[in-house]
DNA sequence: CGATTCCTGTATAAACAGGAATCGGTGCATTATT
């Protein structure tokens, strides 16, 4: 769906834009009749980087309405954030925002990613709600915007707010004196507390860290996925997802959960050239071990070494101090009052490393962090990129370096396999069947409220009328989850083990076209990135980024060549990588008919 | 899936091999006790 208002801006990068010499600049395109048809994945309406403001696109019908609101947005920006321009592509999603429009904004930390949902909720009449997955994240925010003035006040409810000023915050919301309302969704899953913010009519819903709702939603945080009937049952008042990471199919995602409707998407920062890139294959778990503290030790402070397991971060910081170094473990196990601690002490440099497991980092935007070393793999190269995004904020050289054994992928495929048994699914879709509310079919089955929320979940999403049919349909989406989670972890895989350049192949993965190998990763200093970049074929049957149709696997989109195989990443199979001469010669993928 | 811990049998001492069982990550909210 790329029809477009009137009001709208178009990214020079669009289709027939000349940009093959600009390695920064990516579209998926958008046929010129309106008409998407590209594997049906989202468009993306702005890909920014490197681009200055004063150099964005001019809109396609220049109204001075459009300017004078442009004018109005900036003086806000400068007035409450104190900046004298946006960034590019920013406005263009804050103006469509404006317009009523929902918007996917995929932005790094501390690029203004928060001012993005910040500066229309100024504009627009009436209450914004923001749904924050972290209370710390919800604190922190809400007194950063208590200090921006008039007109930002923001409130919180939440477990850890009594009874009387969770009164007193649906009152300040309703009555206008407050602006912005946090909440998390498992508040917003329970009727009365919906009941309170439906009477305090949002005008404007803010989705923060929305990645988690296709990372948690599915299994950890299972009221993620009711966000979209949460926001339908609000009116569907504009809503604005935001993440600093997302590769297309979590994209997809989040606005197939959201309900978001045709989305404005902004993609930009995830070009991070001063961050070196490497990783050190190893055969032994204690080899492993022994070069990593080593490692840790001698490399540039602040550093944070990110490990799969508690007992990891525990030994590996323990080992650190005992090397006389200002090193700490930080994980979910611990007492709060020490991970805050840590934090803090991280955070003002009197600790030099951190050993953490992925509960660091939501949140954190500390400029000079120099190194970030993985001992394990994370659940993907989405959280891989993040993590290793906390590197270099400042611009500075940085280096992420990951330490690899195929056998740690293991501890990655466990987690990723689903558990949803097909007999619990046809006893909860009979009794719903009967009519029976949550409550009583959790009375009826004895099934704790967390695995009924995702069992109702996934029957939630099925389209059949009988029980067994919807237990069928409900465990072949599970299953075609599964192997979508598998793929995306076999591309770990391939991050690691390639012999190509290391960017190229992370910001593939992210559907940007890196032209040239970068010259800052392993594989550039050893020389095989530049031997991989020619053997990619000049005669390549598919452009980058093009659609196709695979007579078993369905649609795709082709992501990346390497040597003599094509990486192409399908709706529904996940990244699948297909030999080239079984491609050319027996017809194997055909070009979609997009437009 | 893989690493670690626990248990059993061996066979007369203390320990070891080998198989079975267990554990592994993110946080909200709620509830029962201090």
């Amino acid at each position: 769906m790329c029809l477009r208002l009137p009001h709208e801006v178009r990214g020079r990068n669009r289709r027939g834009a000349d940009h093959s010499s600009d390695p920064h600049l990516w579209s998926r395109g958008c046929p010129v009749d309106g008409i998407s048809t590209r594997a049906g994945r989202l468009p993306v309406d702005t890909y920014a980087e490197g681009q200055h403001a004063d150099e964005q696109p001019t809109a396609a019908t220049d109204g001075h309405d459009e300017h004078d609101e442009l004018d109005r947005i900036r003086e806000t920006a400068r007035d409450v954030f104190g900046w004298d321009e946006l960034r590019p592509g920013q406005a263009q999603a804050i103006s469509a925002v404006m317009h009523g429009r929902d918007a996917l904004v995929v932005m790094p930390t501390g690029a203004g990613k928060s001012a993005t949902y910040q500066l229309p909720a100024l504009h627009l009449d009436g209450p914004t709600l923001v749904v924050s997955p972290l209370l710390a994240l919800q604190r922190d925010q809400a007194e950063s915007l208590g200090r921006r003035g008039e007109g930002a006040e923001a409130v919180r409810v939440s477990s850890d707010v009594g009874a009387r000023e969770r009164r007193e915050a649906f009152e300040a919301v309703q009555d206008g004196e407050a602006e912005f309302l946090f909440m998390s969704p498992e508040q917003l899953a329970n009727e009365e507390v919906l009941e309170q913010v439906r009477a305090a009519a949002p005008s404007l819903i803010a989705v923060d860290e929305a990645h988690v709702v296709s990372a948690w939603g599915h299994d950890f945080r299972p009221d993620y996925l009711g966000l979209g009937d949460v926001i339908d049952s609000l009116g569907h008042p504009p809503v604005i997802a935001l993440t600093a990471t997302a590769a297309p199919p979590v994209r997809d995602d989040i606005a197939a959960r959201l309900h978001l409707r045709d989305p404005f998407v902004l993609v930009t920062g995830f070009a991070r050239p001063n961050i070196s890139l490497e990783v050190v294959r190893l055969r032994t778990a204690e080899e492993k071990r022994d070069q990593v503290v080593l490692r840790a030790a001698s490399e540039q402070k602040p550093e944070i070494v990110y490990v799969a397991t508690r007992r990891s971060a525990e030994e590996i910081g323990a080992a650190l101090a005992e090397l006389g170094l200002s090193a700490a473990a930080y994980h979910a196990g611990m007492r709060k009052a020490d991970r805050e601690r840590v934090q803090a002490e991280f955070m003002d440099g009197t600790l030099d490393v951190i050993v953490a497991t992925s509960a660091f980092g939501m949140g954190i935007d500390k400029p000079d962090v120099r190194t970030v070393i993985h001992e394990a793999m994370p659940d993907s190269l989405d959280s891989y990129y993040q993590e290793i995004g906390r590197a270099g904020r400042d611009g500075e050289p940085s280096q992420a370096v990951l330490y690899y054994r195929p056998e740690d992928l293991g501890l990655r495929r466990f987690f990723a396999s689903g558990s949803l048994k097909r007999e619990d699914l046809v006893a909860v879709a009979r009794l719903l069947a009967e009519g029976l509310d949550r409550d009583a079919i959790a009375e009826r089955t004895g099934l704790g409220p967390r695995k009924l929320v995702r069992l109702l979940n996934a029957l939630d999403e099925t389209e059949a009328a009988d029980p067994r049919e919807r237990a069928d349909e409900a465990v072949e989406a599970e299953e075609a989850r599964r192997r979508l989670d598998r793929s995306r972890i076999e591309m770990l895989r391939g991050y690691a083990e390639t012999d190509g350049c290391r960017r190229q192949f992370v910001l593939g993965y992210f559907g940007e076209d890196l032209a040239e190998p970068c010259g800052n990763c392993d594989t550039c200093r050893a020389g095989t990135a530049q031997e991989a970049a020619e053997e990619v074929p000049e005669d390549a049957p598919f452009p980058l980024q093009s659609s196709v149709t695979h007579d078993t696997f369905g649609e795709g989109i082709v992501m990346r060549y390497e040597e003599d195989r094509v990486v192409v990443l399908f709706e529904q199979e996940g990244y699948k990588v297909l030999a080239l001469d079984a491609v050319t010669s027996n017809g194997l993928l055909e070009a979609t008919s997009e437009a």
